[in-house]
DNA sequence: CCACGATCGTTAGTTGCCTGACCATCTGCC
DNA sequence: GGCAGATGGTCAGGCAACTAACGATCGTGG
């Protein structure tokens, strides 16, 4: 839940005013840039809220779909389990994480561990017929929720939506991939060298 | 950060195949939906990363922030310093979250507590030299990572960008007060005359 | 004037996520 | 065959957020 901003979003005349004495400042870049955070904060608190009430938080919820897409996915060989590792790699958390998670969940009866045969290192998560009934009564107003957020944009806008955030998503994950090789955000715009001297 | 779906964003047939299964999934909101908390994520850890390098956390960097921003302020009293409750309120995180937030800031030397003359209860907290030492260094290079991520998008782009993001936050924001006051995410929609109101 | 409710800041306890370290197990190379 | 390095899952410790409850203080109505 991104703030990073102050909650109220500032008005542009305050941007403006703000790039005056910080000539780095580019009012419509920040404009987007809160509006974009915000938006994503304020629509993850809507269907939080939801799962919420069944007990069930971000990270719990990732575990789940990622079992249920993978038992659902017809071109996949029908396994319903997934090792620790693997939901780590879909969820996007660590596998230290995935290994709390799947405590909890497997206390409340949701997914189970069991041995892999062929690697005695790895263990099978799998969905217990608990967890795969909580997910059927849950999803529905889950989509529902989705599906209404998004009602006051015609099919245009959201073509257009998307298009633009996928420029911007595209942007953010070149940067990922450069600063995991050590190189600036921005090797034309930036100077490297203060990041470079607090990289240590 | 939210994740509350699958690293790999589904392609849109995916979404086609599920809704086939779930009536109430509309593949072209689900899309949105899943690209806006994506992308808010990846430029969220974009900015993120570079305040980490500097051990200022999104919680410690919304409180540095408000302070700034109070101290800045021209229509002001010129007041440097907020109370607990206001931080509270400008960063929408709880009071006892401030009182964790400004413990280690103020053990960290970058704000100090200051009790209240006029009422015993409150205690005023203000930036140190040091604290805003640290803004100066901190903020140049944050504000061109906005800028630098914003850069893929010419101007139409950004104010349709605001202007579709701005609609989604408002319905949004509409099932926050609504839920507060008990009502089901499908009623029919709130005024949205509260909402300009708080824009102001 | 003072007892009551409201407000302020803090504490205690829980949760979810992270990093870094650890041990067990597999695999490839000699 | 056996050892070195890679990989897998877990544990320990820390941080940031939450709720619930608490003492201290303020303001107001009787």
């Amino acid at each position: 839940m991104p703030l990073l901003m102050l909650k109220d979003l500032p008005r542009y005349e305050c941007l403006l005013k703000a790039a005056q004495a910080h000539p780095e400042l580019d009012p419509s870049a920040a404009e987007v840039f809160l509006h974009l955070l915000r938006s994503g904060d304020e629509v993850f608190r809507v269907v939080d809220r939801h799962l919420a009430r069944h007990h069930i938080s971000e990270g719990r919820f990732g575990v789940l779909m990622a079992l249920w897409s993978s038992a659902e996915r017809p071109g996949g060989d029908g396994r319903r389990a997934l090792s620790p590792a693997e939901l780590a790699d879909h969820t996007g958390v660590t596998r230290a994480t995935i290994t709390g998670l799947v405590d909890t969940l497997e206390r409340d009866g949701l997914v189970e561990r069991s041995p892999n045969v062929d690697d005695r290192r790895m263990r099978a998560v799998s969905l217990t017929s608990r967890g795969s009934g909580l997910l059927r009564e849950i999803l529905p107003e889950h989509f529902r929720r989705m599906a209404w957020l998004m009602a006051t944009l015609d099919e245009q806008e959201r073509v257009t939506l998307v298009r633009l955030l996928g420029k911007v998503m595209q942007r953010a994950s070149e940067e990922t991939k450069e600063s995991s090789a050590g190189a600036s955000v921005a090797a034309p715009l930036v100077s490297t060298a203060v990041i470079a001297a607090h990289a240590g």
